[in-house]
DNA sequence: TCATCCAGTTACTTCTTCGTAACCGCGCGC
DNA sequence: GCGCGCGGTTACGAAGAAGTAACTGGATGA
């Protein structure tokens, strides 16, 4: 389907595809799970540990739990943006798929732009916390 | 800070930038109230009534709430995306500011990008239910 | 064959978010 | 001066997401 005639006809259904995205790859882990496998392929324990690094602040832990990490790779297996394979010794091998590539360039569309302004948005947040918002 | 750079720089900071940015516009409502002024400011019970028909479809509600709304608007004049007026008669009005204005970009990448890929995702959600992963 | 690592899973708890509904102040028309 | 619509706010409860920790089952190596 056409996008511009997509972008046109169908107003909701615009709101509809993105909110969905949103869904799939806007909970805590996932995308850090993207960027964790975006130059190669890692192992259960290996892409923990990348994610580790990167590490996001909100909420409570800082540190990726087997659980969440778990939950996340079968959301994104289960969207087809991540295979799962069995490695030598019957150990897990994770990789993004063509499909989780080709996400990265939107990705990185989200990211530029935060990289962008970021220094607006905190001045924006300056302002508005200064001006005793309630 | 050029982008190239920051991208091979620190790519942990790429991720919590792109961490920030989902933190922000990831919620139930905030995409969709970028989506209700894009075209033309609103006033907040415009606002409601645009988003009601463009309605997510997770969790338990498909209208949003004054409070819910207040909330994201609240949110997104913080993060400086959206600007508050008083029009005649005391009424609010709102509007993208240019800031949120070019967020639409990267916004429209993730929108077309799930729209090209949408056919695919659900093919892989199909063949990964069939298989009757746990 | 015993201990260990890997790759998860499970049961349970805690925290955050969302929704409901009632309320409030302000300006306007009557 | 009273009712009404607008633009919210508040208190509360319920649903959902995330965290913790203990456990499992298979392979590996000593």
């Amino acid at each position: 389907m056409p996008l511009d005639q997509l972008r046109n006809a169908d107003p909701s259904r615009v709101a509809a595809l993105a909110r969905d995205l949103l869904d799939r790859v806007g909970d805590r882990w996932s995308a850090l799970v993207i960027y964790g496998l975006h130059e190669r392929p890692a192992r259960f324990s290996e892409l923990r540990e990348r994610i580790d690094e990167l590490g996001p602040r909100r909420l409570r832990r800082t540190e990726i739990s087997n659980k969440m990490l778990a939950e996340a790779l079968r959301g994104l297996r289960r969207d087809g943006l991540v295979a799962r394979a069995e490695g030598v010794g019957g150990h897990a091998e994770y990789s993004l798929t063509s499909l989780g590539r080709s996400f990265w360039i939107p990705m990185m569309a989200v990211h530029d732009w935060t990289a962008d302004h970021i220094a607006e948005i905190e001045e924006a947040r300056r302002a508005f916390d200064d001006a005793g918002m309630p």
